[in-house]
DNA sequence: GTAATAGTGTCTTTAAGACACTATGTA
DNA sequence: TACATAGTGTCTTAAAGACACTATTAC
């Protein structure tokens, strides 16, 4: 972090003096888009606004920064506040500062991306009465391309969205597509213990388009990222697969 | 961007009525990683701080947010009023939010990172009387670690950085450092005409390693990222080499 | 001529795709 | 038993590394 120095008589005496209200602040907000994969799809956690602006339209979870909280405390605390969730996944994705994205008055929004596995955000979403919902994701540009992206509800109806979350969808996904070869983030959208097919279907799910189940295995499997459990899933209708978990290793 | 909408007289009522002032709201900065690559290192701009914080420490050039303005406007207006660069790339990098990283007050720096080749940025600073120097960067960590990273004047000793921006010299090399293999960021860093041989050097130096001369050479022949201009370099004591440019195909 | 780097051709190695085949559970 | 998916083995293909060899300029 920043490194050790002395504080001068003079700098004490400048920091007195400093008044920070002398130029015009925007307000900082931070939003976080918590993703899930399930069904071979991608799904973010969205609020109704009961409130203007956007009334009735549905937005990221997010919060104004506190004065004295960083970032990441932040999206923690959204994460915390709105959904009951503790302990999950959490980047910074990108800063969102265009001047007329908030109707209000001038709000930078630190956007971050959360990844969880479907069952404990299905649970958050259930014990909440406050209007969350999952909302499929509709991808419709290919690879790494990026642009806004639409949330669907369980009916297909495209749900109107708030501010520009359109986008901040669309960099999350863009974001999550681009890390996956290189990052264990498949493993945050899975229980702790999975077949590979799972692990698979969330690769597929987040890329949009099929693997090779042959050479996902194996490249899985060599890299040394997971290492079977001994168990295996039961009641599956044939033949049951071995289960394997995350393997911690340091190695790339 | 944000969806077509109506809106309603509850509405404009709500905006009218709306303080912004309610809340303590934190200070918003842009600071701007300008990078270049010469003699097989990364070179930075920086710049040395005549005022309390950190008075006397060297500083990445930055500014704070105007009220109306947007982060990309803000980080070309730095670019143009700190080096008098205009049309420079330039991409968000990260924001930083800790709340001490400012002894001021709270200060959220939005981060971007800026690629220019060296002549140019010589030049720069070279017609500049305000303490602008081009650091060498002493990268001390391999691969994509990340970490933070110290800058060295032209005798190698170590200037001591401002805030948190070791931090940020770090996240803009480790940046850079993932994105080269898919980006075309390296012909960012080099004239319009240029030999592989250049671009491989540029390459090593971000990289921080060695990399095969020849399937380098074929790997981005191959992409058909690059062009022959039927140029070749002159003078340069042994066979001159081909000389190429920056081919702006979509092809990935 | 020598020195130095440009550039080509080929062999090897490695990772990924294709695909056949065997294994083992449920119904 | 049939069915469905798990898992293995092998062939092919594509990309990268290794390396030998030729090409062309400055000196």
């Amino acid at each position: 972090m920043t490194a050790k120095r002395t504080t001068t008589d003079d700098e004490l005496a400048f920091l007195a003096s400093y008044d920070a209200t002398r130029f015009p602040r925007p307000s900082v907000a931070v939003d976080v888009v918590l993703l899930t994969v399930r069904d071979g799809a991608i799904w973010a956690l969205l609020g109704r606004r009961d409130d203007h602006p956007h009334r009735g339209r549905w937005a990221l979870p997010g919060s104004f920064l506190r004065i004295e909280e960083s970032l990441d405390a932040a999206a923690a605390r959204v994460l915390r506040t709105k959904a009951g969730l503790r302990g999950v996944f959490t980047e910074q994705l990108y800063t969102f500062g265009s001047p007329g994205r908030d109707p209000r008055t001038r709000v930078i929004a630190v956007a971050y991306y959360a990844l969880i596995e479907p069952a404990s955000l299905e649970r958050a979403v259930a014990s909440r009465t406050d209007g969350l919902i999952l909302a499929r994701l509709d991808v419709s540009w290919p690879g790494e391309t990026g642009g806004p992206v639409a949330a669907l509800d369980s009916s297909g109806i495209h749900l109107p969205l708030a501010f520009d979350h359109a986008e901040i969808l669309g960099m999350a996904v863009k974001r999550i597509r681009g890390k996956l070869d290189y990052a264990p983030i498949g493993f945050e959208l899975l229980p702790a213990a999975f077949p590979l097919r799972d692990l698979r279907l969330v690769h597929e799910a987040i890329l949009g388009r099929a693997l090779n189940k042959d050479s996902f295995r194996r490249r899985i499997l060599d890299r040394g990222l997971v290492v079977p459990t001994g168990e295996r899933a039961a009641g599956v209708g044939h033949r049951p697969p071995e289960l394997y978990r995350f393997s911690d290793r340091s190695a790339t």
